[in-house]
DNA sequence: GCGTTGACGCGGG
DNA sequence: TCCCGCGCCAACG
């Protein structure tokens, strides 16, 4: 984890919180995410807060940071990455579909 | 304190 | 579709 202020991590907790509640098979954007979140217009803060998860768990509970992709239904990572590869398993282990780094809508 | 980065989003060209 | 620019703003050096 890393250093951050009270209202920061209330934020955050929302934000793990709302990620959480995405069900399998379905994906959110991060800007979604941020409006549940009551964050408003806060989408980056959604991939930091992603990022300084405490081990991608919270309140002992996975947080399935996998179904979080950009609003074009895309993945935000580089191609050739491990975290992308990553990404694109797990999403179709819940039968999403993804071509070209970019998920199928149904 | 300050400049740079970035798991973003949106509009343009 | 790809590439910019801009707004956004916490984290980091």
């Amino acid at each position: 984890m890393i250093q951050i202020n009270r209202v920061m991590k209330e934020s955050y907790q929302r934000i793990w919180q709302t990620v959480q509640a995405i069900p399998a098979g379905n994906v959110a954007s991060y800007g979604q995410i941020a409006d549940l979140a009551g964050l408003p217009g806060r989408a980056r803060l959604v991939g930091t807060a992603l990022k300084n998860s405490d081990e991608g768990r919270f309140q002992n509970r996975a947080i399935p940071w996998h179904r979080v992709v950009n609003s074009q239904g895309k993945i935000s990572f580089p191609r050739q990455s491990p975290i992308y590869q990553q990404q694109v398993a797990r999403l179709q282990e819940e039968q999403v579909i993804v071509l070209n780094g970019k998920v199928k809508l149904r």
